[in-house]
DNA sequence: CATTGCAGGGGACATTTGTGCAGGATTTGG
DNA sequence: CCAAATCCTGCACAAATGTCCCCTGCAATG
């Protein structure tokens, strides 16, 4: 940085302004006009938001074009780098489906009416596809790290390895238990010390009774 | 893919004209106006550009918004593929630079340069803002659910209340704790039987210390 | 031959959107 | 302490911009 290239620094409010902007081009692909900027910060005067517009353009954070609408452009990000913020890329981004709570009963109707989506980066649940949300009820799996209101990510699969987690439909609850394939039964076996296993006879066991394989834990905290 | 789901083909003046937007979006930074469309390729009713608008809007090649300007997104490129800038539909999308490793030493220099992104849902971080991924190392948390490897998702604070998962930087490494401010020191409490609490004097204390709170962890499995 | 899609012209109209003026309250730097 | 900057409200206005209606012509299709 050179001498006379002042380090103009940004309040606080001008930094908000200038991330909103940021988030909007890369979510959306277009600018927003100054009304969408103080409907979401919370400035209801057009002026006041051209305000902080003048004193980012001032500083050389974004240009814009007289009389149009939406032609904001960053110029340098708010630590003062250049900006070229790549879009993203949607290659790596899925939706998932979250189909309703694990033993909470009807889940193979609910997998038809998905109740709500998450974005996820691909990237966390190892590149797999046919992958569907659920939240988890109860505790049988603490040992496992899997909590009571977590998330978890299933890859649909009517198969599953010995040992691996997975949904299991049992009557009509479905389950999050481990997968223990044995002689004369199937073993479900919670992760829980406190809690006993539940054995299916090979007879009553069939094939569409696993659902899929946990493929992603997912904890909201604070 | 459906019957009727046809590969819909794009005249010479549709693509014409999706290819001027491409171009004014990668350009400029913004898409154009119905009006500039027409400029650029000699149209001079705002209806006939509209009509063509119309025709990429129904082939699924744009979208846009009602009664907003430059509300151009484009879909798929002009043969057929998806668009390498598909705007994610709802600005619940979030950018999440991963910094490193819990206990990893040096993080401080890895939260200025990231090695890497994940993209996650802004409901599954309970909307905050500021907020940036590490991969934990080690089982001082299991108990509470936060295992080797795990990503932890971390609010960039200052400060933090009692009892909170928090990232503490200890020397000059980062290490996952719970949050126990007492009269002569802090205690950082690990979720595991075996550890014993660290413990640090109030006056070795600094707020810098604090680098956020955990609110969100994520577990690969399969 | 009627219908449909394409490619416009021309223009009225309503909405969206940026600009500008007239303030007020607070903070910050000298 | 004063001046400048920050951060607003509120409003009027004009320009930019999308929508809609009614047309013309052409080509392809059934």
């Amino acid at each position: 940085m050179r001498a006379g290239e002042t380090m103009h620094k940004l309040t606080a409010r001008q930094k908000a302004v200038l991330e909103y902007i940021g988030d909007s081009i890369h979510a959306r692909g277009y600018p927003p006009t100054l009304r969408e900027i103080g409907n979401h910060l919370g400035i209801r005067s057009t002026n006041g938001v051209n305000d902080h517009l003048r004193a980012l353009e001032r500083k050389g954070y974004l240009t814009r074009e007289d009389m149009k609408s939406r032609t904001l452009r960053l110029m340098k990000t708010p630590d003062g780098r250049p900006s070229s913020r790549p879009p993203i890329a949607n290659d790596n981004l899925v939706e998932i489906p979250i189909v309703g709570r694990v033993a909470a009963g009807a889940l193979s109707e609910a997998i038809e009416h998905p109740e709500d989506t998450v974005h996820i980066d691909r990237m966390l649940i190892g590149g797999q596809r046919d992958v569907f949300g659920l939240r988890v009820t109860g505790e049988s799996m603490i040992e496992a790290g899997i909590f009571d209101g977590d998330f978890v990510f299933v890859r649909k699969q009517l198969t599953a390895n010995r040992g691996e987690v997975i949904i299991a439909l049992v009557g009509d609850e479905a389950t999050c238990k481990y997968y223990f394939p044995e002689r004369e039964h199937v073993r479900l076996q919670p992760a829980n010390k406190e809690m006993a296993p539940i054995l299916i006879p090979k007879n009553d066991w069939q094939s569409t009774q696993v659902l899929g394989v946990v493929v992603g834990v997912y904890r909201r905290l604070h």
